[in-house]
DNA sequence: ACATACATGTAAATAGTTACATGATTTC
DNA sequence: GAAATCATGTAACTATTTACATGTATGT
């Protein structure tokens, strides 16, 4: 889904300004969206143009002005055919499992490095998630559901590199021992 | 990582036209990376021009001259180092936890039909995962760990649709009549 | 008849990200 | 003294996908 879309549904959800949107695009989207400043103030400029937001100035002491942003009649009734329209397509891209197909072509230290890295990673991944689960109270079901989600795919994958990872570095320890004899 | 690069590694498990390496991405990298044609043969170009590809032409009846790729030294060379310099990214974006994140404001049906076809492509996914591993004997241990991890989170997530499914659906017709109330 | 597999390649369009520009205030 | 937070915005750059162009053979 495109940025302009995902501005629209954060503003379903109540009004906010540009940097604020970002905010929430980290706090509650960030395991599976992404938007930056280079993406969300341009969308925001021709949503306005559109007449699906609208936005009034506040003025700040000590700060810039803000831009608040509020979504229109046609900008809800948009962004629900948007949602109706979507096909759910899904898509991951990940260089740790591209650096582990590859895992017979590197040296083990920095193989086991990567491998402990990536479950480092999750861990902290799976301590934000259920941080947001434990400590945001007002969360609709929908919001609950995609956390439990992010939690069951990273737990899952947290026991299966704990519990593989030895014998996966075996494995490629007699993988390398064997191409380096054939080749003695 | 980049199609240039992933080029280069599969021509490190041996020769390949881009036809060929394009169906290999298909079948072994599908679930963590794509790549078409439109980005692979521009790749071959580039790696050729910089002699860490070269590539016989294959002449064939019936069918247009095949130019088969091979990997130079240099070529391999410079994959083991951008496997030493990858930072291992991972990137997930689905629209499909976007479709839950505002379940609240879609018809009930309209979710249901969403989360069965998730749930459906899942056992897809996880049907296709199980073949390569069943069929495919000769697999290095990095690459079946990669179809591991992919069985593992399907299996956790498919788990979590199947658990989870009535409750959130129980949960969005409560939020939903709620706010009917407060409408009227 | 139509889709799929085989086979290579280009060009336009898409959709972003990264870095820059500007600048006060607060926290480490 | 440096980094982070707040706040908006632009422009160049990157890397891709999609669609097109071309054509045979085989399967449905």
């Amino acid at each position: 889904m495109d940025t302009s879309s995902l501005c629209l549904g954060v503003l379903c959800l109540g009004e906010a300004s540009g940097y604020e949107i970002k905010k929430m695009f980290e706090e509650s989207f960030s395991h599976f969206q992404a938007a930056s400043f280079g993406s969300i103030y341009p969308a925001l400029s021709s949503l306005t143009e559109k007449g699906l937001v609208t936005f009034r100035e506040e003025l700040q002491e000590k700060r810039p002005t803000k831009k608040v942003f509020s979504i229109t009649q046609e900008g809800r009734t948009q962004f629900l055919e948007t949602l109706a329209g979507t096909e759910p397509t899904e898509q991951y891209r990940s260089d740790f499992l591209v650096l582990m197909m590859f895992a017979h072509l590197q040296p083990p230290q920095q193989l086991e490095k990567t491998i402990d890295n990536q479950a480092a990673n999750i861990r902290g991944e799976l301590e934000t998630l259920q941080g947001i689960l434990k400590n945001c109270t007002e969360l609709t079901a929908g919001m609950r559901f995609t956390i439990e989600y992010g939690i069951a795919a990273n737990q899952a994958l947290l026991k299966l590199i704990e519990s593989r990872k030895s014998a996966l570095m075996a494995a490629i320890d007699q993988e390398q021992s064997a191409l380096k004899e054939l080749k003695s």
